[in-house]
RNA sequence: GGCCAGGUAGCUCAGUUGGUAGAGCAGCGGACUGAAAAUCCGCGUGUCGGUGGUUCGAUUCCGCCCCUGGCCA
């Protein structure tokens, strides 16, 4: 059986249209991996795909979630999963394109089974939080489980939020959860990542974009999910690089231009944490898309790739 | 042309009663197990506008020059 084809890279480089490419030229079907394309509504800001192109080239996994709802790496490895066997039930190839590497990592590496997000618990913890502070959180963690405590920081709201959310749900700690269960194994993928040489390029081309957004109606989209009474700045969805700063714009916090600044200095940002994920990796196939013909390179790579495969 | 206020890190600024300087943001590196476009950790040498003077020593005091604002002509 072919591998899955992972095409990973930074926001902003080009997977999306090499991806298409791919998909005219090749019996593939695409599986969205990205967090914020799942949502409906969301279409500027996150330079999702255009609808008639999403029409003649089906990407699965994209609009599956309203942005009042959360979406998880465990939702994604499970979508994923039953993706990929559909696409292969149907005698075609599945293509996971995207730029959230944890759920990559999730999908090959595989999960350690643990109990699921629960709103209340989280609720809960966050209005402690807001009492006594993290750091008091953290304490209160190294009580229960020790060895998260070590690894995590003292300020780190999240993971102190969820090592005992876990704890809290199961009356077990996390790392018991996570030192019984043995990730499940993943699969064959031929991982091949678009990773920049000269980070300027990127920048400039995340700069450009992001002027692009604007012009596209991107304020007007913010302002329509801000009428949503359901959304809040604190909504996982409205935590996404662009409609954050934009938000605090509409709501009085900042002007415009600084908004702006701030989005494109966020996506900067954000590129360079997907950047950390690729370079740690040296199982995955790099290649600069913005240096010279990307998709042509590609081709070649990936024709070489799937010879050595047939072999 | 005159007067006033400034010129210090990529940006905004603090500071040194004379012993060559530090914050925020940006940037860079890293971590990452159901919120991940999230969350967190680490990294600060820069002709202190230029030049002359005073001084053991000047980014700091003084003179001149350049630049930027503002006011007056």
């Amino acid at each position: 059986m072919l591998p899955a084809i992972c095409l990973m890279g930074p926001t902003a480089t080009g997977k999306t249209e090499l991806a298409l490419e791919l998909a005219d030229a090749l019996p593939l079907e695409i599986i969205s991996v990205d967090s914020a394309l799942v949502y409906r509504g969301m279409d500027i800001g996150t330079a999702k795909p255009d609808k008639e192109t999403l029409a003649r080239v089906p990407h699965r996994l994209i609009d599956i979630r309203d942005p009042e709802q959360t979406y998880s790496a465990g939702d994604f490895v499970r979508d994923a999963r039953a993706a990929m066997k559909e696409i292969r039930a149907a005698g075609r190839w599945p293509l996971l394109v995207g730029g959230t590497m944890m759920y990559f990592r999730s999908l090959t590496a595989g999960m350690a089974s643990l109990p699921s997000a629960d709103a209340e618990l989280r609720a809960t913890i966050d209005a402690e939080a807001v009492e006594v502070g993290w750091p008091a959180m953290h304490r209160e963690l190294s009580t229960i489980d020790p060895q998260a405590a070590a690894r995590i920081s003292e300020n780190d709201s999240q993971r102190i939020q969820r090592a005992l959310e876990v704890f809290r749900a199961s009356g077990r700690p996390l790392t018991d959860w996570l030192a019984g269960a043995a990730p499940v194994a993943g699969g064959d993928y031929l991982r091949i990542a678009l990773v920049p040489r000269d980070r300027s390029v990127l920048h400039r081309r995340i700069e450009s974009r992001f002027e692009h957004m604007l012009n596209s109606g991107f304020v007007e989209e913010v302002r329509g999910l801000m009428a949503r009474p359901a959304l809040t700045a604190a909504s996982p969805s409205m935590r996404a690089v662009g409609y954050r700063q934009l938000w605090a714009h509409l709501a009085g916090q900042c002007a415009l231009e600084e908004a702006g600044d701030r989005a494109v200095a966020a996506t900067r940002q954000l590129a360079k944490r997907q950047l950390t994920w690729l370079r740690g990796d040296s199982s995955v196939t790099v290649f600069d898309p913005l240096e010279s013909g990307i998709s042509g390179a590609i081709s070649i790579l990936l024709g070489q790739e799937l010879d050595k495969l047939a072999r």
